[in-house]
DNA sequence: AATACGGGGCG
DNA sequence: CGCCCAGTATT
């Protein structure tokens, strides 16, 4: 135990990643710059979420800034990045932390929305020195790769997690086990030669890293049919803002679910009717995959009463914007080879 | 315990 | 194309 320990901060302070929300004291970080990564990077990888920290920090340089602003524009910020929840949740907390100060303990950026297990630990120990075991997609993997377990139950590896961790640097070795698995350990193709703890991992001595852990089993993609319509262009359009679950909080182009038990036609004039428009000719087609859905989104032309908005002020998901390309005059409708 | 929730990267 | 990513909230 101790070995390995000192075996992964060595390396850790050596090849550690330097990544810009690490600035400042080990264990004594900002928290809110720690806050805002940690949940930029909830089911991110850190490449892409580099640029979209940096956008956010420069529009919300402060809690009290981010506190203030109106969520239209944190959405914007969060344009394009997935799992909107995040951003709407984080600009609630935003308003609590605002006016009763940061939590200074897990228990406390646990009560926050938008906090999980995951990030409180991450804050906790990063910014406050406090010891918690983080147990993120990395730690799961190289605890269950050291240990040899094919399903480690989430039980399981916080058990691990918690035992390993080292009580004189909490905040160092959970960034120690996030770059391994991240850079090294890493889930297809393992640069075991290149690990420090190579010597103590049970999957390495079995010669099958990739043994472990082994894939989840996932909720087979679903095949959703759609019709929308522009009416305007791609840089003025009409807009709707998008309720539920799915993509809630961003606006979008009027859209109908074509149900299996119509055609697309009879969806159009439902959506049509509903928005008191003339349907016009097809624009074109959008596929759109969503890990979890595959939407096929027709896009027709219509016109209307209601006034055009800007897009760009917006916040759009990919699919939206996808199907609001359909309307740039500039591209060529059937594109020449 | 199971499910919903985005989007992109990589082998 | 399949699997995964610095997970969380809801049911």
């Amino acid at each position: 135990m101790a070995a390995l320990r000192a075996a992964l901060l060595a390396w850790f302070d050596a090849s550690g990643r330097d990544l810009p929300w690490r600035a400042g004291i080990e264990g004594r970080r900002d928290p809110y710059r720690v806050w805002v990564a940690e949940v930029l990077l909830q089911q991110t990888q850190v490449s892409r979420g580099l640029g979209y920290y940096e956008r956010f920090l420069d529009a919300f340089p402060t809690v009290q800034v981010l506190a203030q602003a109106p969520l239209e524009a944190v959405l914007k910020a969060w344009e394009g990045c997935g799992y909107y929840a995040r951003a709407r949740h984080l600009h609630r907390a935003a308003q609590q932390v605002a006016a009763q100060g940061f939590p200074t303990s897990y228990a406390g950026w646990r009560a926050l929305p938008g906090v999980g297990p995951y990030t409180a630990a991450a804050i906790a120990s990063l910014a406050f020195g406090e010891a918690r075991a983080v147990n993120d997609g990395n730690v799961r993997r190289v605890l269950a790769r050291l240990g040899a377990q094919t399903r480690p139950s989430d039980t399981w590896v916080q058990a691990q997690a918690d035992a390993l961790l080292d009580p004189e640097r909490p905040g160092a070795w959970n960034e120690a086990l996030m770059d391994l698995g991240a850079t090294v350990c890493t889930p297809r193709a393992p640069r075991c030669a290149a690990c420090p703890v190579a010597a103590f991992c049970q999957a390495f001595a079995q010669g099958q890293p990739t043994a472990f852990p082994a894939p989840k089993v996932r909720a087979p993609v679903q095949e959703v049919r759609a019709v929308a319509v522009l009416m305007g262009d791609a840089r003025r359009a009409v807009l709707e803002p998008r309720t539920g679950t799915l993509l809630g909080g961003l606006m979008g182009l009027p859209t109908e679910v074509v149900e299996a038990s119509e055609t697309s036609q009879q969806a159009l004039g439902r959506l049509c009717a509903r928005l008191d428009a003339t349907p016009q000719e097809l624009l074109g087609e959008v596929v759109h995959g969503m890990t979890h859905r595959r939407i096929l989104l027709q896009v027709y032309g219509a016109r209307g009463m209601q006034a055009p908005q800007p897009v760009a002020q917006a916040a759009l998901s990919r699919l939206d914007q996808k199907a609001l390309a359909l309307g740039d005059q500039q591209a060529p409708l059937f594109p020449v080879s």
